[in-house]
DNA sequence: TCCCCGATTAACT
DNA sequence: GTTAATCGGGGAG
């Protein structure tokens, strides 16, 4: 089913950001399987004052610096978990916040997790995602290349005409690095 | 050790 | 538009 290898997953936060659009979020889950189409995203380097990885290497952030195609999930806000995939060579940290995805499959068992049976409201935000998806910390530093958490290929994504570049939500430094990148057409971003 | 505040969300007025 | 919820990271002392 066309999950993504770890080739994909070496090119710089930007280009990865951009070509992560319309691939397809799986996570099997006591068993369940859940899928959602990413539809918007943020990049992150540690030359970014926004970056958590901008001061260096501390224990919370050491999987930003590691390997790609690894899942960074951080805790904040004493109560939310926040997915990210990490970008570059090892060494350098770089991450894709993943923000919002279209939910395709167990849309059952995310409207339990987030108590709503509004599709929309499912996964339109990088915490609402993670509580409907069941990530946690138990996530974190897991492969993204096998399940039971990877990405497929999902849809092709023409990247001048469909991708809006916007300023990155919810941070106070860099507020206006254009770095947050969603599908133009979706109805399921967290914000307009 | 103390203290501030965050890559958020939902429930208010 | 405003704010409570809730806690770990990390800089200051």
């Amino acid at each position: 089913m066309n999950v993504l290898s770890a080739a994909f997953f070496y090119q710089d936060h930007l280009s990865l950001a951009k070509s992560l659009l319309g691939k397809i979020l799986v996570h099997e889950h006591y068993g369940k399987l859940l899928r959602g189409m990413i539809v918007e995203t943020e990049a992150y380097h540690q030359s970014d004052p926004a970056s958590h990885s901008f001061s260096g290497i501390t224990k919370r952030n050491a999987v930003m610096f590691g390997k790609p195609a690894h899942a960074y999930v951080y805790f904040t806000y004493g109560m939310h978990y926040c997915l990210n995939v990490v970008a570059m060579e090892e060494g350098i940290g770089a991450a894709v916040l993943i923000r919002a995805l279209e939910p395709l499959e167990g849309l059952e068992t995310m409207m339990k997790r987030r108590k709503t049976d509004r599709t929309a409201n499912l996964c339109n935000g990088p915490a609402k995602l993670t509580q409907a998806f069941g990530i946690s910390k138990a996530q974190n530093s897991l492969n993204l290349l096998s399940p039971p958490l990877y990405i497929t290929q999902g849809r092709h994504v023409e990247l001048k005409s469909e991708i809006v570049s916007a300023p990155r939500v919810g941070i106070k430094k860099a507020v206006d690095v254009p770095w947050r990148f969603y599908l133009k057409d979706s109805s399921y971003i967290s914000k307009k």
